[in-house]
DNA sequence: CCCGAAGTCAAACGCCCGTATGACTCGTCC
DNA sequence: GGACGAGTCATACGGGCGTTTGACTTCGGG
């Protein structure tokens, strides 16, 4: 029914109908009209307008507005973490450096890859507050790995067991901490306060949170 | 144009066709189905079903669906927290002890009497999710005050002006360590956390809370 | 050169839903 | 008890939009 990816690897030269070109703008087109106006408000037509393709394209690709909208989420997640993979923590020795590696990689995907796809944590914005099945996939993809993730350097932290009630709680306060400059964007700018964007303004701000956290996490 | 809220006080028996009973179902079932589906999915006809009203009802008490729906979510709002009004901290001598309040009837806010209101939360979701105007009321009705209040109490506990960017910022920190409860729990759902839903439970996580913040705020 | 598949396109179908309208039915007051 | 106004109701209008269709165009291969 729905046209497949097509081959990973064009053989001949581009051709003037370019189904992988086609594709990919639609993708990116629906991407951004979808984090701005949510699923229910963006249109179709728009979209395809945006993307130089024609409606019916969405029908031969997708197969229809929801698949478009789930593969569009995923391929905006991909483009943004797979450039700079989280890292692996359990290997450095110093828990504390370990968390600020995490805090500072977590931070700088939040608040500076995001320029380069400026709709991928609306889209997030919007999944939180109405889940659909993407959500689950996300959650389970990139969220609870990360947490393990972070778990285990908690653990450490607090010379306690990685499985135990207090150490699941304060990695989550920690995650929190950091993912609030992006789910409260809304409010923190209605609130005046600016947005870190700079490199240098992202670590300064890992710094203190970090201080904040490593603080909190021994109390 | 649309009728006003009718005289506070019903001067009769309830009459079998009574005005203010008719918009104040209304308004409950808009509150729960605005939050249920959001605002564009949300449909009139299936508000009106639920609180056993006519479609014309809407444009009668109150316009059109964007103003239901404005007023639904302050009505939610009001009930929520016209019960237990914002402590006042500035009084408070010790100032390890009033954040202890605040963050403690912060709590109380978000996940006990959510039970009785609860889909505010979920508006809130969706407002932050897609900011319309009504936001821009709620911060400045609500959030900003409470952030007021609260950054005079962390600039007595790190003893520092009220107005500089560190206890600015550290006051957000605190404020969303709490608001995370909230805002996240889609995701905290999971990934399998459960909530604290006794009275109980939200003082024993208010606490640890408590000490997370304050040994971070003093870090 | 031709044929079939891949891709594109314009047009239309059909549904959903907010809004609008006008008639009907109560309660109330003179 | 008659009349007026508040409140209720069924019905219809009109637009927006996802989906569907079928014809047209381009391309590669026999």
């Amino acid at each position: 029914m729905t046209r497949p990816p097509p081959e990973p690897a064009p053989r001949t030269a581009p051709r003037r109908r370019d189904a992988r070109a086609t594709r990919a703008r639609l993708l990116a087109s629906a991407g951004e009209v979808f984090a701005q106006h949510g699923f229910r408000d963006a249109n179709l037509r728009q979209i395809c307008a945006h993307a130089r393709a024609n409606l019916g394209a969405v029908r031969y690709y997708f197969g229809g507005k929801q698949a478009l909208y789930r593969e569009a989420f995923f391929a905006a997640y991909r483009e943004v973490f797979a450039g700079e993979p989280m890292p692996r923590l359990a290997d450095d020795d110093d828990p504390a450096a370990a968390l600020s590696t995490w805090m500072r990689w977590f931070l700088r995907m939040l608040l500076i890859r995001r320029a380069a796809h400026p709709y991928l944590s609306r889209l997030l914005a919007r999944e939180l507050a109405q889940p659909s099945e993407v959500l689950d996939e996300i959650v389970a993809l990139v969220v609870a790995p990360a947490r393990d993730e972070l778990e285990r350097v908690v653990a450490a932290l607090i010379d306690a067991d990685a499985r135990s009630r207090e150490v699941e709680e304060k990695t989550h306060l920690v995650i929190f901490l950091c993912l609030q400059f992006e789910m409260a964007q809304p409010v923190l700018e209605r609130l005046g306060v600016p947005r870190s964007r700079t490199p240098e303004a992202v670590d300064a701000l890992a710094g203190r949170l970090l201080r904040f956290a490593l603080a909190g996490l021994r109390a």
